[in-house]
DNA sequence: TAAGTGCGTCGTT
DNA sequence: AACGACGCACTTA
């Protein structure tokens, strides 16, 4: 691989402590790129090894760091970092771009995110392209519902969101 | 009513 | 060609 190439693909793994544990955040040149939530067992997040951090991607962590805070605390985000949503197709960052518009404590079904994008038809793929989200928490996927108010699925495990849910107040079926 | 079954439909692998 | 983080319509009890 030349070092072109490397450079280009360069990514940053910066952790970030929070009272539900160390996520991990992910920031490629463009923004960011992916959020992990915490290990299970104390894993450590891999920094950069000995390269400085760029101002640029030390603000963004930043931004990201409080934003992820407030949303663990059921609280809107101010301010966003840069995100680079580059690894989805085309459909999935429509889906993403949907799940941005939903406010915190607010929640839309399958069935009316399928609507927003202008298919009522693609429910399922909907679900599929939620589940691939790259940074979930930061694009609330945890607010969208089966119908009926019931729980649906959640691919960072369903507790997760029913914490993220409870903390915004919504409440659900079953 | 509540719970269970079947199937259309669409993007991804 | 098969599979979902769905949503209906349609059984049953």
């Amino acid at each position: 691989m030349s070092v072109e190439r490397e450079l280009k693909e360069q990514v940053w793994e910066l952790p970030i402590d929070t009272r539900d544990g160390e996520f991990v955040a992910q920031y490629s040149q463009k923004g960011l790129s992916g959020l992990n939530f915490p290990r299970k067992q104390g894993h450590l997040a891999r920094l950069p090894n000995g390269k400085p951090i760029p101002s640029e991607i030390h603000r963004w962590h930043q931004q990201t760091t409080n934003a992820l805070v407030n949303t663990l605390s059921g609280k809107p985000i101010k301010e966003f970092p840069p995100l680079d949503l580059s690894v989805g197709t085309n459909f999935q960052q429509r889906v993403w771009q949907v799940l941005k518009t939903i406010a915190c404590g607010n929640t839309l079904s399958y069935g009316e995110v399928a609507d927003e994008i202008g298919d009522r038809k693609a429910v399922r793929a909907v679900g599929r392209a939620c589940g691939a989200n790259p940074i979930p928490v930061l694009i609330p996927c945890h607010r969208v519902l089966a119908s009926n108010q019931k729980i649906g699925g959640f691919s960072g495990g369903l507790d997760w969101k029913r914490k993220l849910l409870a903390r915004e107040g919504v409440l659900l079926l079953e």
